[in-house]
DNA sequence: AATTTCCGGCGAACCGGTTCGACGAATCGC
DNA sequence: GCGATTCGTCGAACCGGTTCGCCGGAAATT
């Protein structure tokens, strides 16, 4: 069976003549227009749609859809005197019509953390990298905020049919919105993981064992007094999944190690992180390290550190879980678990795409535990003067 | 005239008699189920649509329709029938359906660079405004990559007509996307603008007066020698507005000053940053002062100085256009124009709705020049030690 | 009391696709 | 040479909303 290359076959390329090829238009827009440089016999604004080809070409609607979709033979020079017209008049089948008419809106929901006032880098990467992955596949994707009034945003993707399945950021360890999707059997697959993940779709970070494996590394490392700097309070309190895990494994492997620890939640933002090291050394003066989850205020860690005259790595050591990308960003770079997070959004989208084409799959998910990458924000206990005779580091004369 | 609350009255809250109110349901999907806690007569999986609500109240679908829109009277227990039903069911009219039936979709996308190997933060300030702006206004926001093979994924967007409007991101001068959008009349907005935005809707920042205020700034402070970080050169070959009129401004506000300068492009990461350093002091160690317009390379920047040993703000001053957010994120945090990107999304959103609201209204603009913020990054010149006595900083180890 | 007005509701057409059953012509088998 | 397939195409129904024209009955007008 021969057809026309179209919209729903987005692994072949060129050669492959699949269905009539809708793309190589020069206008955007299914319009013929009035003057200019219009590709067609440029009348009136006359809207293309389906039956204006079928006419155009002299034959029916349906021939002119299955010649497009491929899913009925049709004849070479049939298929070819569509593909003209199409081209003619730069046909684009209607989004929404076809959506009504076969039940897919070929979009997929991005939710978004209900905690929204603003957004970390992390959550930037898996932004893109779900766009880019859904694109892959020929999926749009449409965010929805679920920040304020995150029922009814919710409500808006799944009620009204916007879209086929959604992709579901910033997961609580007991989620709501889990829970109903679970309920309604709604093709959704999770970046983080509930508390009870067993029957759900999902791509997670081992949290405990990352946060577990920077305490050994601190402790190999002869660090005896170490402070863990969390998500903020709000989002702890909320029962955020990552925020919860991370302390977990950072309270069992020191309590394993025998290390005397602080734990601390930090706003989303550099001088919450200053102010968050100055109580941590106010605390205990005596604290030698530091395991943070906290990518937004990792510079503002950084700074309080150089305030207190304390030289990462030689006087303090940091680490932590953090994107390669903003671990690069500070000086000296950050030792850290690096979050993979373009690969995660691409795996989400993947087990998303696979859950939409069989729809009778049971569950799936990858659990991810990358290393710890080996940079230059850590180093042994004790190198440098002793903690107690800090003096007051050069003002940075903050505004 | 009254009718129930709804989608299409974003604005009115809780008191608002105009149309009946879909929200308060407690299931997401508009089906009844099979067993469980269904909300009603739980039977089969019937899809509830607008006809099943109409057969169950006991009227027609155009009454029903009516009664959710307003746009024709309905009686006061017709309407209270009717809002029963539709509690009882959790019925949410299907969008597409809506979209194809008044040809409009309540959702605008949101066209990301084209340059899309990864993702400044900036643009993620861009993405969260928009998003959280167009739900105030009951739209809905669809991602799209114009990755590679922008032309397609821009054709999907406004040939499926799958939104109402556009707003365009990392606009270049001449820029074949927004030409393309004017000649078709197309709904859009620009954040940023081209070498003609005359005709067009945007809202863009004065990076020409920006870049020569960050001039004007360092000179006089007594800076005789500055260097200008700009974005990659990539973006610069292909004409990125930001980037040109970046380094307009400073060529000219120099040239005014009498300044000695040297300029460079980095790509978007922070060990280019490094390296752009290493480069510009190789090239003229005497040089005092950088501005740089490149957010990313912000914490890469930094690390050079501090690996050639030279202290900001006393030996070496940093100043640039950069959100704030990502200014107050190194150390000294850095004096500069902010990008006001929360604003611009917001404002974009703004004038979008209002084109689309009023398609005949003639294009507005708004064009941004944010004050410098002295923050701590910039110094008198010469106030360290002659800059040629450079001597290596303690090694940081990289990885 | 007869006539006009207004109100509330109904049926049908429409938006632009998809899909199913049927049908005529060409091809096959024997 | 004739019935059974196969192939290509068509018409009609359908997806789930919106909207226009119309109509019956109650209220207002004279």
């Amino acid at each position: 069976m021969v057809a026309v290359r179209a919209y729903r076959f987005p692994m072949c390329s060129g050669k492959c003549a699949q269905g009539i090829d809708t793309r190589a238009v020069s206008s955007y827009l299914p319009f013929t227009r009035t003057g200019s440089t219009a590709p067609d016999q440029a009348c009136e604004g006359v809207p293309v749609n389906i039956g204006e080809i079928a006419k155009r070409a002299g034959v029916s609607r349906s021939t002119v859809s299955y010649a497009l979709s491929g899913k009925r033979p049709v004849s070479d020079d049939t298929r070819e005197k569509i593909q003209r017209v199409i081209d003619d008049l730069g046909y684009r089948p209607n989004a929404s019509a076809r959506a009504l008419a076969n039940g897919r809106t070929s979009t997929i929901g991005l939710v978004f953390p209900p905690a929204g006032d603003h957004y970390t880098g992390m959550q930037l990467d898996f932004i893109g990298s779900v766009v880019e992955a859904a694109a892959t596949y020929d999926y749009d994707v449409l965010l929805s905020p679920s920040g304020v009034d995150s029922d009814r945003s919710f409500q808006r993707l799944l009620g009204e049919r916007r879209v086929d399945g959604a992709i579901l950021m910033e997961i609580r360890l007991q989620d709501d919105r889990v829970d109903h999707l679970l309920a309604e059997d709604f093709p959704a697959v999770c970046i983080g993981r509930t508390a009870r993940p067993e029957g759900d779709w999902w791509v997670g970070l081992d949290h405990t064992a990352l946060a577990a494996a920077c305490v050994h590394h601190l402790a190999d490392l002869g660090h005896r007094r170490i402070a863990f700097v969390n998500r903020p309070e709000r989002l702890l309190r909320a029962g955020y999944e990552s925020a919860h895990r991370g302390l977990d494994g950072f309270t069992k492997a020191a309590a394993e190690r025998g290390l005397t620890v602080r734990t601390y939640t930090c706003e989303d933002d550099a001088p919450s992180g200053q102010a968050c090291v100055e109580r941590i050394l106010h605390d205990d003066p005596a604290t030698t390290a530091l395991v943070t989850l906290n990518e937004a205020a990792l510079g503002g860690l950084y700074r309080g550190l150089a305030h207190a005259g304390r030289h990462v790595p030689r006087d303090f050591s940091v680490t932590g879980v953090v994107a390669s990308r903003w671990a690069e960003t500070v000086t000296p770079q950050l030792t850290a678990a690096d979050v993979p997070a373009a690969q995660m959004g691409r795996l989400a989208v993947e087990l998303l795409v696979e859950r939409l084409d069989h729809p009778d799959v049971p569950p799936r998910h990858h659990l991810l535990a990358p290393p710890i990458s080996l940079r230059a924000s850590t180093g042994p206990a004790g190198a440098g003067r002793p903690a107690d005779t800090h003096r007051p580091a050069e003002s940075d004369s903050t505004a």
